[in-house]
DNA sequence: TCTTTGTCAGTGACAAAGTCACACAATTGA
DNA sequence: TCAATTGTGTGACTTTGTCACTGACAAAGA
């Protein structure tokens, strides 16, 4: 992996860095690997620091006491995890949980080293908080679904993003994988599936979900 | 008013700033009246600027196509409305409403002299960000009450803390104020309060609840 | 004072979504 | 090869949201 490439990609500020602070993250990373269902980061019990994914996948999310789970989002190549160095984030009053979807190697600037980067370059602090509105985008984003859109037009929503994501009209997901990503239960998933399998847009098979009629899906997606 | 105390009651930094940037804050400040049902912001349309409510409340919130309504948020005194000079946080691609709840005073700093305030001192800047990370934990707060916990248990909860909030044990609301704050529809309200009334807990008048039983309600408000 | 108009709350029927308790099929791996 | 695990299907039921409508109340004007 070329290091220096990864840092350039994932900060889009990286052009406008002096080489001092080009030289301050280049030398504080550290190549980590993760593996398929490795919890890397669970509210303020750890504080790794700063993950940047150069391959895989991660997934922040919420966890309620009965194990109810909705996925804020997904962490894909060049993007940043800030919440596996939320200890530094002081006015930030909640709990995320971070996952490792399938086989990840990253970049890690632990957290020690993280603080003493923000502190010197204002810089790279300011690109920090540009980092966090981004998250908080996110979350009003999935606020707004939950609240108020319904179930089928948000189901058909993922299944065209996923598919358009992964360039793929087989999607190799689980109904639990989708219910805990969109916050419903297991059940919930399967009956609209079927629904939609009834209505052609989609063909169902065990950890598969054939996307077969996008039009009709978009049709959901959009519908009021 | 006294607008060097109120200033000094928002920001609690002001005991670290310069007598030059407490001078920028107080000479860019202007006294604001806002009205009850007055919009002072919605999405990108308005730029007015920072807010710092001294009397009165007002109440941030997002809209659905269908004309939903969810509140965010309300701000009371001393509260720093950020929103209302959202174009300055250019990182933030979503659109919330701000209305006036009851007759409100303020201090206004117009987006433009903000913008200049915070290019020049990094302090207040750094401060910005605060406000805005506090903003993103009321919202993940929210996320949380809807995604995880049954109505019952949110209605109840609503209810002492606005009885709390206030130091009263009459709410001068209306069901369908009470639906907007908790994104739910007011038929929905009125059948839990109706419940709620059914089991003695709160007396129900036009435009008031009494609370009647605050221990039976708290039960309610942490049941699984 | 009475009447009009708008706001607020109550209700029943129904639809959508979440919960619970299963059954059963496919896959894994000892 | 045969448990054990994982993934899916289903029906009954509860909770929440939607719709259409009713009547009660209050403020304002005639």
């Amino acid at each position: 992996m070329n290091i220096e490439k990864t840092l350039q990609n994932s900060f889009s500020i990286w052009p406008t860095l002096t080489s001092n602070e080009k030289n301050l993250l280049f030398s504080a990373c550290e190549v980590r690997e993760f593996h398929k269902g490795d919890i890397i980061h669970r509210g303020h019990f750890d504080c790794t620091g700063l993950i940047i994914i150069e391959t895989g996948s991660l997934r922040s999310y919420i966890t309620s006491p009965n194990g109810k789970e909705v996925t804020l989002y997904h962490l894909y190549r060049h993007d940043i995890c800030l919440f596996s160095a939320s200890c530094l984030l002081k006015d930030i009053n909640f709990e995320v949980e971070i996952a490792c979807e399938e086989e990840t190697t990253c970049l890690l600037i632990p957290t020690s080293q993280y603080e003493t980067i923000i502190s010197t370059s204002s810089t790279i602090f300011q690109y920090t908080n540009t980092i966090l509105a981004e998250k908080f985008s996110n979350v009003m984003w999935l606020l707004e679904q939950v609240v108020f859109y319904s179930f089928d037009r948000r189901l058909a929503e993922y299944l065209i993003n996923q598919s358009y994501n992964r360039d793929e009209d087989i999607l190799p997901f689980t109904h639990e994988k989708i219910a805990k990503d969109l916050g419903t239960a297991r059940e919930v998933v399967s009956r609209m599936l079927k629904y939609f399998e009834s209505e052609h847009m989609v063909r169902l098979e065990r950890n598969k979900i054939y996307i077969i009629d996008l039009q009709l899906l978009s049709l959901v997606s959009i519908k009021s």
